[in-house]
DNA sequence: AAAAAATGTCACATATTAATGACATAATAC
DNA sequence: GTATTATGTCATTAATATGTGACATTTTTT
């Protein structure tokens, strides 16, 4: 991996669990010197927004992927959340971004509009599988997309404290998903 | 609530989110003058310390009367999980704490320390249930306890979006992580 | 209404972080 | 081995953040 993306992942992992960072925290994290890092990206906000950016392209990819992978709705609702757990800290920060409030910069990019656009889409297979009671009707769309970050979250928690094994952690982090909304395989 | 304690919610709110984030951002959230703030504590590293201890109360009295409230495993789960749902931004923080390096000075204060041994007291029912096969056996119990905090933060940030009604709130939450683990009720 | 207490405004010293230039050192290519 | 390129070290300036004193304004008490 280029040495930019190695400071742009430790940036995303660092700037995830605390947004105040200093720049010195980001670069001791990817193991590299402060000054190493300012002759890949300019400054502070230039990093932010290559978070940004990046967290969006891994994401986008990684989605439309498993939602053109398979035409059955369960299985692709069961991809979407195999991708999203590959997507790890990327996809956790992006969903932090998005609940903040809406006089952010990132809100107003065009790619950020095409990425809530798509979102919407792709979640769109939860009200289709609850107006089949594939997936119990009591819970709302909304609550429904916070277990879905937050499956997401346990997973990747999970694997950072060595608490789960690789091959487990998905096929877990499903089995307590889908039966969380009440999917019964 | 005086304003000592407006303070400090808002200080564990702010800092929850962004640890790093200024004195005057608290400040503001708690919308009082940063001079006024600084007359309650007369530092960061004080207020900081203040939010461990208070997080670390509220979190212990609440989880203790759960505890003590039912003789049933099931039922004192489910106390435990509304207590600490009624902790909200508290618990969430305190388990955030919890995960970091034990490099901290929090870590090595006597009151986290007693914080840890009731903790894993009350989560002992945790394998108990499962040795009665009431809980789903092939679930480890970090990832179960990664499951319960991640059930919090879905309640809280459905609370906070306005997603959920406040009545229903509980009900969904434990609706939801009980058949995630397997209880079928 | 007067006194007392709490809070806000503002200026300021100090500390920390952001960002850059000049040069030394290490790594890589040829 | 030498030239080239990438990285590290260190000093320095600019910008932010921390924390305090002096005093004005507001709120509460009596």
């Amino acid at each position: 991996m280029n040495k930019d993306k190695v400071i742009l992942y430790h940036a995303i992992s660092v700037l995830n669990e605390d947004f105040s960072a200093s720049v010195e925290k980001i670069a001791n994290a990817a193991q590299v010197n402060k000054r190493t890092l300012y002759r890949y990206y300019k400054d502070r906000d230039t990093l932010i927004s290559a978070c940004y950016a990046n967290m969006l392209d891994t994401w986008y990819e990684a989605m439309l992927a498993a939602y053109n992978g398979d035409a059955h709705p369960i299985k692709q609702l069961e991809q979407m959340l195999y991708a999203a757990i590959d997507c790890g800290v990327k996809y956790l920060f992006l969903s932090a971004v998005e609940s903040k409030d809406g006089n952010n910069d990132i809100h107003r990019t065009e790619k950020f509009i095409a990425y809530e656009k798509a979102r919407d889409k792709w979640f769109g297979i939860i009200p289709e599988l609850q107006e089949k009671n594939v997936i119990d009707r009591q819970l709302s769309g909304p609550w429904i997309r916070l277990l879905f970050v937050n499956t997401v979250r346990t997973s990747v928690q999970a694997l950072k404290a060595g608490d789960v094994a690789q091959n487990d952690l998905k096929r877990l982090a499903w089995l307590c998903f889908s039966r969380s909304i009440g999917i019964t395989g």
